[in-house]
DNA sequence: TAATATAATCGTATATTTGCGATATAAGAT
DNA sequence: ATCTTATATCGCAAATATACGATTATATTA
């Protein structure tokens, strides 16, 4: 009886949870530093600078891409991956929308 | 040796990571947006509108105010609960600077 | 003081996440 | 065809998260 109620809220509460989870680990944000950083796509040398074993790393990735954070394709024998931009954005006017109602009604905290 | 490597990561990075997990979950969301929407602290009303057991959606609030989220106070025989503002507007800010990183660099997709 | 109401905590079961090594896969090089 | 390189996937172990009922703690009310 331990059950996962997460269908129990809005499609939006679960959006935006599924999107912050994908960003719950210190690895993925990592990965996000390194993919903004170099502009051109990156594949393996994310596991160079993170203290993770390949495995671990491609595992991390699989989520972002599953949650859909980046987009991969196989390049020849490596793959390359890239931010996606536009869902990245898209959380951004939600969040920033749940951020705007705080900032109005709630500038001065109450306790 | 399953073991949590999180501390070989930046500060920073974690700091983003721990906030980010502590909205991964839409119970806390929609905790979120219910004390954004009245102003007033609210205390157990909290309950009333998320579809879970009273025990539970304590420990959902913990979580938040370990995160530093929400600031809780007792308030007689009742808990009353707020917003963090300061907090949350700290990881607006950490949030928009890696999103603004993303925005000058990688406008276009590259894959 | 006893009864009630509110909310936190404990104990427990189950599910999910994290991490690694080993193995598979797929393309390029020899 | 075989070897090498780069990645993904599988299987497993340990750690965490999720959820609930039962209990406890605290303050107000009778």
């Amino acid at each position: 009886m331990a059950f996962h109620k997460k269908e129990e809220f809005t499609q939006k509460e679960q959006d935006l949870a599924a999107f912050a989870k994908a960003m719950a680990h210190p690895a993925r944000i990592a990965i996000l530093k390194v993919l903004a950083q170099r502009n051109e796509c990156v594949c393996g040398e994310i596991v160079d600078t993170l203290p993770l074993a390949q495995s671990t790393v491609s595992q991390h990735l699989k989520e972002l891409k599953t949650a859909g954070l980046i987009t991969g394709t196989i390049d020849g024998p490596r793959s390359c991956y890239c931010i996606n931009w536009k869902a990245f954005s898209t959380f951004n006017n939600e969040f920033n929308f749940l951020f705007a109602n705080l900032k109005i009604k709630n500038e001065k905290a109450c306790c």
